[in-house]
DNA sequence: TGCACGTTTGCTACCGGTAGCAAAACAAAT
DNA sequence: ATTTGTTTTGCTACCGGTAGCAAACGTGCA
């Protein structure tokens, strides 16, 4: 049985189709005694207005298409859980888009703007700066936003949680706490740069104490890649010229490094090797590990985009402050 | 600046319209002149066919509704990003909604309805039966699937991993293992009854051994909840009126018990108690946690729900087996 | 040269709404 | 009863495509 339409019910209802349509639309011009006519009759044949015929007639689908790459990060669901409920709440709804080998950024953004999604969050994705060239959506296209890390991208505003501050704050911290020798862990490349986490890092470090950081790299930006990075580390390095201190581009390096510092080479976090993360995912939180990491102002970020995306706000790149969450793994 | 239509292609490349649908409709009647003429003026004029309007007129939007619940559940993400790629994998594109308090199933189900979405799949969500009355979408409306969980909806399939199986495998395990006085932390109460998985391992227990289940309940389906749930138990119970075993629902609540039972009341696990999971999420294989656990399969299931959304399959209730994952825990 | 046949192109009608103008209906004022 | 003003209703045109028929075109063969 094909649904019906505005057309269906005007005939059941005896009036035309456009005072269906009124009847459906709040703050139309009609009469109390036409609308109920309409809305008995739209009863009876289970009348639902379609919202794509009127996405295409008024040329907005308050569709938000969302690209995400990074599922091995934890921290992406709560995150995730945020954006949706927010964007639910000014009537907007969710496109998920899933990067990977099989489906590249320009692939994904060729498509949501075909369906004339409203806007395009880039989400913590590891996309190159080429895909500017290649995303020559120039004339029409939906804008485009990045959340959660920086942009070099013209035109493409990001979103972010300040690196400086926050990687300042965790330094302080650290310094404080007596770490005289600090290491950094990277995840994918790409995305490390555009996090701006490292350099910051390393900066802080050459500044104030003159010291050079030590840096190792995951593959990926996950415990299991992270736990790989510091067993190579450890079992590389003689114990006495280690590093006392190891900062992680996120948690869930974090949590690896964690694994294989306390359970394959007998180490104590703190005292032998203190380790900090970054993002305060769920398990961070955990008397497992007790992770001392920063939080990012997420609730912040995701009203920023929102604000962004409804044009609220101005379009252009924000940084809003988190805080550090010491706990006793630093 | 609008964007381009194949009108204006048209006309830039001095053909018809329906010439220019024809140049990007795959294996339609055209010249190799005329389509090389408008590829042309195409991309002149960044012309990029509207699938709006195709969805519109075709009927189908090749987009399905994901309805999401409980994103507490590390689980879900892992899972959620091997749907979407899937289901991308076979030019379907999701649409995330995220149910809550101020946004609940049928408004979600009208609204993914309204979308004309060609199927709506209720992932792991607490919705109760009753949604089925509300949601008279009788009449041309979207099929419906559920996923990871049992349906008791007419006309609602499942796709689900084998409560039944898994429990007695689970059950077996622990019996040879000698534990003998066995609990359970369920989770929210109206998913709880739709996973069976209390029902199953309470009768497993009754049969074999003809002992009687402990039982407790978290609040929700969160580490916190279930730290909560066992620090309630342990708090109230002697310790040697304790069970030795404690299954869990799912992984959430058993790394809140596992965090409580150990540092909070000095337990060891599994020697004091045993505790084991379901889902086993990313954290379960960590040596923090070293959880025993159940893996649902969930490549089959994502495979069979997109066979069913396709009609490549019948659309009727399917169950897979999992296996048993041994750790530490139990 | 004429005819039949297959291919290419253009056309009308349609998908289910929206926008905004014009006609119709109703109410109040003269 | 007539005029004026306001509300309600119906209308045409349009959003940007698809479906399938009909006309135009080209080609092979008698």
């Amino acid at each position: 049985m094909k649904r019906a339409t505005a057309q269906n019910v005007a005939m059941e209802a005896g009036v035309s189709k456009w005072t269906v349509i009124r009847a459906f639309t709040p703050g139309a011009s009609i009469t109390e005694a036409s609308k109920a006519k309409v809305l008995e009759a739209a009863e009876r044949l289970n009348y639902r207005p379609n919202l794509l015929a009127r996405s295409l007639a008024t040329n907005s689908t308050h569709q938000v298409a969302v690209l995400v790459d990074d599922f091995a990060n934890p921290h992406k669901l709560p995150f995730l859980e945020k954006l949706t409920a927010s964007l639910q709440a000014e009537g907007l709804v969710t496109m998920l888009i899933n990067i990977n080998q099989h489906y590249s950024h320009v692939h994904a953004i060729l498509n949501a703007d075909q369906r004339q999604v409203d806007a395009i969050v880039l989400f913590g994705t590891a996309f190159r700066d080429e895909m500017l060239t290649d995303h020559k959506l120039g004339r029409g296209g939906p804008p485009m936003f990045v959340l959660a890390r920086d942009s070099q991208i013209e035109g493409v505003p990001a979103i972010s949680c300040d690196a400086v501050v926050a990687i300042a704050e965790i330094g302080k911290h650290l310094l404080e706490r007596g770490y005289r020798r600090p290491g950094f862990m990277a995840g994918a490349r790409t995305l490390s740069t555009a996090l701006g986490r490292r350099r910051n890092f390393k900066e802080f470090w050459r500044t104030t104490l003159g010291v050079e950081l030590v840096e190792m790299s995951a593959e990926r930006y996950s415990a299991e890649a992270g736990a790989q990075a510091a067993r190579d580390y450890l079992s590389q390095v003689a114990p006495e010229d280690r590093i006392d201190v190891l900062m992680c581009e996120n948690d869930a390096l974090a949590f690896g490094a964690m694994d294989v510092a306390r359970s394959e080479f007998g180490l104590r976090v703190p005292d032998d090797l203190a380790i900090v993360g970054f993002d305060n995912a769920a398990p961070a939180a955990s008397p497992a590990y007790g992770l001392t990491t920063y939080e990012q102002p997420t609730d912040q970020m995701v009203k920023a985009a929102i604000d962004m995306i409804l044009e609220r706000a101005p379009r252009e790149t924000v940084n809003f402050q988190g805080k550090l969450v010491v706990r006793d793994s630093a």
